[in-house]
DNA sequence: ACTCATATTAGTACCAAGTGCTAATAGCGG
DNA sequence: CCGCTATTAGCACTTGGTACTAATATGAGT
């Protein structure tokens, strides 16, 4: 037993980190020590109680649904928009956008920025995408600004189509272009089709 | 004091909802009522004590945070997949994924399916999207499961080029057509660009 | 083998935020 | 004024701890 409480420490954090949810009676039990053993390990590592370990992870949670909702409706924020015309919105890439081997932003987040302000510039109830082209000219880096505009280039009433080209760039150099045939959803159309 | 029992009910289930770490105690002093007054309540109402109310947010980020770690990755679930030749995956349609007034799944969610499929079935270390055109075929809703599938089309291995086409469909029927053109990371080549 | 430090266990008092139960009191409508 | 609901109070008990003290192992060095 010369270092079997570092190791039993280690496999502590791990257990915890697993399922925050244990108590010190179930991590005795798991350990084959005792309660205070335990009570004394997480004080050594600073591992706070059940409750506060389940509050932290709840204030997450419920801060991240609050953040989350109206970030869903757009991705990034719209900071001009003039409507059937053009909109611009800026998106930060952050860490958890980019592949982790070479910190590039993953191609989705790219799309889903210029393909929601496409939808957003349409002056209609909802839009749909029906066909796009897109192009990736540069990769993008966690940490940079990626600012999407937005332009409607072309409308076909008849058909309910509009065509809008979106121009993402970082610094203004252009690492993004996408073209979109938007599909008009009116008020009789909607929902009739399979 | 006919109803404002009612009254302070509904306000009781609203105040909870707004900030579920509210304990009895200050629930009471709220409502200038007593704690008793407000377990009573609780218990008419069937809401849970502060800890399990705690317990059941965290308990769904946590699941939430399981699940969404190695769907990073891939968005979907690769279910099939042979290197360099063609993958399928399945990506369940969730409330979450989908526009709220007419319950049919927001474009970038079908895009990052096929896309992260394109980049999985590639066997380099990375792999990153130059080019790429889709087709919405038909609208996708919230419960549906979509299954991509993805080929490899073409290869120009001086170019670093390789290209896949993603079909994906809802019970056999083709709802989403992509075809991307791929670049292939080598070690070298990474990182140098720009 | 003895000693000393570290590690472990045990036990007590206390806390927060409750549940569960009984009992007393308030308020008001008929 | 009676009766009913609503409200309040009080007590014992529960979980999952903290904080602290004290006893006991255990193992390593000399």
């Amino acid at each position: 037993m010369k270092r079997p409480k570092k190791i039993r420490q280690e496999a502590l954090v791990q257990s915890i980190k697993e399922n925050p949810f244990v108590t010190d009676e179930e991590l005795a039990a798991e350990f084959s020590v005792s309660v205070q053993t335990i009570r004394l390990d997480r004080l050594e590592l600073s591992i706070p109680e059940l409750r506060e370990r389940i509050k932290h992870v709840a204030v997450k949670t419920f801060d991240d649904e609050v953040k989350s909702l109206p970030i869903d409706e757009v991705i990034g924020e719209i900071i001009d928009i003039e409507l059937d015309e053009r909109a611009i919105s800026i998106f930060d890439v952050k860490p958890e956008h980019v592949f982790q081997r070479n910190q590039i932003a993953r191609g989705h987040h790219l799309f889903a920025q210029a393909n929601s302000l496409a939808v957003a510039v349409m002056n209609d109830e909802l839009a749909l995408t029906v066909k796009s082209e897109l192009q990736f000219l540069k990769p993008v880096k966690a940490g940079q600004r990626l600012v999407a505009k937005a332009q409607v280039v072309d409308r076909n009433p008849e058909k309910n189509r509009a065509y809008v080209k979106v121009v993402s760039s970082v610094d203004q150099v252009t690492v993004f272009i996408g073209t979109f045939e938007m599909y008009r959803m009116t008020e009789q159309s909607e929902g009739d089709e399979e």
